[in-house]
DNA sequence: CTTTTATGATGATTTTAACCAACATATATC
DNA sequence: GATATATGTTGGTTAAAATCATCATAAAAG
């Protein structure tokens, strides 16, 4: 059995394709600016290798080698939208008045999956 | 000397809070889902070990991971923006006519960093 | 208040992310 | 075209990501 949780061995479709769009991107935007691999690389500590698998959109790779080459370009800010509670509409929808500290309980054997 | 990138061990500041804001808002949709941590881990194959450190913003974890939260909370397409060409306004200043598909040469120590 | 469930914390184990060296290829610049 | 540089590829090494068991704590619901 392996020790690697199955979203990052085998992601979703969707899952996939949106890290390989934001290693595009990325890439995109370094190259725009002029920039090597290498330069980014350095920026943030990392090796040229971890670079380049980011561009190539590697599910594996750590959430901080992708946030911190972006933050390399000045396009962290990107990120403050994601998942935003303000924004989230489906979810201010589904709250209750009181906001609870953990999930509902449940009946054995309601399990959702 | 360490096998994890400084990126990934201590990231900047900037890195880490905006880390930690996606891992609360992630935590923020969750609830308001009426799911419990481990109904994320089901949809996506992690355990709940996995999903409690996402919710704290731990800056090791995989982005396959962090996306993964985010598509089990209908909430990945947030994710299409960042970094989008088309609205890296900065990038686009700096691009030339041509696209180059490798970033220029540089004379030999003029490092970046 | 009691009961039941969700979440937090710790430590051990295993796989793999990140690294590097070396070489190959592609691309920019002259 | 020539040349120097940027990027791709492969294989091997090592430290840490992800897991799990277990116990502790917190919080929801009756």
């Amino acid at each position: 059995m392996s020790n690697k949780s199955r979203v990052t061995q085998t992601p979703p479709a969707a899952v996939e394709d949106a890290i390989r769009r934001l290693g595009r991107n990325i890439r995109t935007a370094r190259l725009r600016r002029r920039l090597r691999i290498e330069d980014v690389a350095n920026r943030i500590g990392a090796s040229r290798f971890t670079v380049a698998d980011l561009e190539k959109g590697k599910p594996g790779a750590s959430m901080a080698a992708y946030a911190g080459a972006l933050w390399a370009l000045g396009l962290l800010e990107g990120m403050s939208g994601v998942a935003d509670p303000d924004r989230d509409e489906e979810g201010k929808t589904l709250e209750s008045a009181r906001s609870p500290k953990s999930a509902p309980r449940r009946r054995r054997l309601d399990n959702d999956f």
